[in-house]
DNA sequence: TGCAAAATAGCACGATCGTTCGTTTTATTT
DNA sequence: AAATAAAACGAACGATCGTGCTATTTTGCA
């Protein structure tokens, strides 16, 4: 009862970090057995399947991304606060994803049309972030640091577009300059959004 | 030298629809000959490597590409118009691919750390459009229709964003009113890159 | 230290993959 | 109609895949 929770998180950590290179239609278990030094059927007797090694795979990068980007920044308070602490964090996160590759943009497009457990597993770690996201937005709103009129779901898919535009353009276009254009972007959008009071206030951290 | 182009161009047009939904890496040559009603190796010898039929496939996305997005908008004058008209015809294209999926978005994910003719074929591709639309920004402030100040390579990055959000969140995620929103998007962009005259004349069309 | 149980290894299976090769059918030209 | 070239076929190859079995090794506890 041991040893083998260890390893089999040893497992998933070595899964999930191939997953994120080569996606994770393409982890198999053959490859992940020899990072891990292991035989196949010593990797696959750990989860009975590949369906629930790619589900492991997709909790555990869940978890990673809320320690990293969601829980850090409750520390912030309510309101604009919060919200830029949400996105500093997520870009932080991606911004190291242009080397390794992010799970939640490379499984919605192995998975945005086949049905099955591990695209469940995939959207619902999705939206339960995104909604996190939308409600920061909300808050922001209700402590003035946002216009009344501001639509939060608008406000929230063009964050959402720049976190996906610096991924695409950093890592598959090598662009230079993304991070940048991902940071104005969201200076843009908070400017477009807040009140004239947002800014003596929270807007200067940008 | 007449059938066998012909059946050429009908096996790449299959090809291409297989692509689209289950990926460039996906695309199987023994699935594309059952679709062709016809043998692997009938398939196989039209292009003499898997590797040569996934380019074949990039270079007819890319030609029909053009001909619905950006060969129309050229009919459309200079600046602001021909910019709105580039951004509504791609929007157009993305919201049939909703249904069908984007070979520039799957294959961006599957060969962005994956070497090779293909991934090569695919980032000329998807330059050429996204330099494209950034020489319709630069026009729009050339004609006055954006601000003097206007960043064009910024403008172009998010309204890149707001394609992407909009495949990621109505195709993966079947988000409702994600067109909506990437319109909307739009508007905004051009509202904060816009001059005060820019609104009577083009900006009612949104 | 010995023993049950858990963990890992080894092997084989059916399936699918891209690719090669020789043959046969179909199309074009003389 | 005969001759030639192009196109499609069918079978087989080596490799890799996920998965099931059975042995063997290792672990943790009495």
């Amino acid at each position: 009862m041991h040893k083998g929770q260890q390893t089999k998180a040893a497992i998933v950590d070595a899964a999930l970090g191939l997953a994120t290179q080569i996606g994770l239609e393409g982890l198999s278990i053959g490859a992940l057995a020899e990072v891990m030094h292991m035989s196949k059927s010593g990797v696959f007797a750990h989860f009975g399947s590949r369906e629930e090694l790619q589900i492991s795979v997709v909790r555990e990068y869940h978890a990673r991304f809320e320690e990293e980007v969601f829980f850090p920044a409750l520390k912030k308070s309510r309101g604009l606060p919060r919200l830029q602490a949400l996105f500093q964090n997520w870009m932080k996160r991606t911004s190291v994803e242009i080397d390794s590759g992010c799970l939640y943009i490379g499984g919605a497009v192995e998975f945005d049309d086949r049905p099955g457990l591990v695209r469940d597993a995939l959207a619902e770690s999705v939206k339960i972030w995104l909604a996190a996201m939308h409600r920061a937005v909300v808050q922001a709103k209700e402590t003035r640091h946002l216009r009344a009129d501001a639509d939060e779901q608008q406000m929230a898919f063009e964050i959402h577009g720049l976190i996906l535009a610096l991924h695409y353009e950093a890592r598959f276009l090598k662009t230079p300059g993304s991070i940048d254009r991902a940071n104005k972007g969201f200076s843009n959008i908070v400017t477009r959004y807040g009140t004239a009071a947002t800014f003596s206030s929270a807007g200067q951290a940008i």
